[in-house]
DNA sequence: TTGTATGCGTTATCAA
DNA sequence: TTGATAACGCATACAA
């Protein structure tokens, strides 16, 4: 007879339990996760026994033995910006009482990195993938495609999801923000956007769009740059803007660290806002409301897309995929004195 | 004989690499894991046959057979806090190009909570646990000491590491800013702190040291909530502060987002910074250097908190354990406008 | 409703 | 340096 030697850490397995509560150990497989294809009875015995032992499940066998890992593979392009920050808690929140867990990982704002990263998690046969915007490499896609699960992609919609979507049109915000200065007096209207990602360009496109209904685009209102995005470029596009077009009388700024730092450039070169220049910012963050003057913003929703993206994979890990496979969970101007010349 | 129905997605197996390369699969896995223990010729012939079929190693396989994932747990208790996001951000960036995966968990500032999670982690036994803070619970504590993994409590720098240290001090950090805000000329000091973590209250016992060192101390200058901290509410403390105390010449915030708060309050109010009122921050987000008046504040390092944390995981993995098991990176003060009464 | 036999892809053990 | 064999802990397929 063969002596057992446990390689692992001697925890307790699913064998274990079985012996204890007299059943085969499939039966604690199955009380485990499918709990009413058990008998009451067998049920609280395979309970008490697994307190007793103090059990926990193997991920990895588990895992191994079902070709399937209860993990939802997260792609994001930046952790600190606090817009995605806010995405990544709505879907750890949503998932926490969940048995899935979360596996995140960062692209930095680059396809090839979002490929690459992309067949690693597809190497752990995940249960959803959530990746970030709508524009995805070739190679990407196809990946996804094949991906043999839910795949949500978030921030954004678009005509051709891969499989679900949840966000909402930049190119609409950027239309909303622009129209609004127009409508509330300012001609000269400048656009600052740092990053310039594919959604920073769809702003732009909605600005440019607003301008030129209105007649009054001119390239030289437009102020970019490929660096990534924080409130001391703000300061510095601010003033390149206003060495090229003194008589700007509106920004609107990409996001609302931009917005910030034009407005601490206007305190401290003591320029009136809104009645010299007007402010509008882009994703609203909490300090937007506080700020003196209060800065115009367009609030999204970025919190409730991460639960969002959630929800639709797990409906679709159930079985039943969502009514709308596309989701547009819109945004709100918010007006504020920023943007308030009427005084 | 029996047909081999594959269950899996038929992706090829360390089986059909070692077939193709015509060795045993057991040397395939070497080849792969330690390449100095094969011989060249196998070593490029099995590197042909993975590339050929385009092999990945299943990881949860891997982790079934040693015992052991790849993977980093990491518990913070926030993931939208820009001082978190920065940790993590540190963390997978240098683990991005390692075999490792992140596990990230949000504690929500809960003990209990932590304690949960661990629990959750430890059942994957993980290669090593980043854990915030120096004050798990009891029974938390057990469960690091029992992990049987390097562990490395960060933020903060204290006297009983269960296993490594990275961080800085919290109370000579409170005491640097408040000792600042005396030199710089103020006498009814305020000391404004939200949330009221661990960490937010060794700054407060920092910021009463040095008052009461100076002989300033007065307990009603102490203005705290247990609300998560925005710049809202550092607007909503600091209105409270200055209407039990109208005297107040300066405000220590238990961090910047609070400072923020205050000082738009004070452009609101038309009280002059510093002039009126001096405020300093804690944390130095780069918000803080464009702000108008600029804001002093303790410059902390977050990200390389994150980086150094995985550096000696990793040290400990190899099985050197560093030198000093404690690293305290310290803080600086940054001077700014908003303490500067010298004009 | 419950159990038996077997496979999942990899690594540890031990022998050659 | 290389390989055969036996785990690792669990779930699928199928039978009872």
């Amino acid at each position: 007879m063969k002596l057992r030697t446990r390689r692992g850490g001697g925890r307790p397995t699913i064998a274990d339990v079985a012996r204890l509560a007299g059943v085969g150990a499939i039966t604690v497989s199955r009380a485990l996760r499918e709990p009413e294809r058990v008998s009451e009875n067998l049920r609280q015995q395979i309970q008490r026994a697994v307190d007793e032992l103090g059990y926990v499940p193997d991920h990895n066998a588990r895992a191994l033995a079902s070709a399937r890992a209860e993990v939802f593979g997260v792609l994001v392009p930046s952790l600190t910006n606090n817009v995605f920050a806010e995405v990544v808690r709505g879907i750890y929140d949503s998932l926490s009482d969940s048995p899935f867990r979360v596996q995140l990982a960062n692209t930095h704002y680059s396809g090839l990195e979002e490929e690459r990263l992309l067949q690693l998690f597809l190497s752990q046969r995940p249960a959803a993938l959530i990746v970030s915007g709508i524009d995805q490499t070739a190679s990407a896609r196809k990946l996804l495609e094949d991906a043999g699960c839910p795949v949500v992609q978030i921030m954004e919609t678009g005509p051709d999801p891969v499989d679900m979507m949840v966000g909402f049109s930049h190119l609409e915000g950027g239309r909303a923000a622009t129209e609004h200065l127009i409508e509330s007096g300012c001609r000269r209207i400048g656009f600052l956007g740092a990053r310039m990602d594919p959604r920073s360009q769809r702003r732009l496109a909605g600005y440019r769009a607003a301008m030129e209904a209105a007649g009054l685009f001119d390239p030289r209102l437009v102020t970019t740059t490929p660096v990534p995005s924080s409130v001391t470029l703000g300061r510095d596009l601010f003033r390149d803007a206003l060495a090229k077009i003194p008589s700007l009388d509106g920004v609107f700024c990409n996001n609302d660290d931009l917005a910030l730092g034009v407005l601490f450039e206007c305190h401290r070169a003591a320029i009136a806002v809104p009645q010299t220049i007007s402010i509008c910012g882009f994703n609203d963050l909490d300090m937007m409301q506080v700020a003196f003057p209060s800065v115009t913003s367009i609030r999204t929703h970025r919190y409730e897309i991460g639960r969002q993206a959630v929800a639709m994979a797990m409906e679709a890990i159930g079985g039943s995929w969502p009514q709308d496979r596309v989701i547009d969970l819109g945004f709100e101007l918010r007006r504020r004195e920023s943007t308030d010349r009427r005084h």
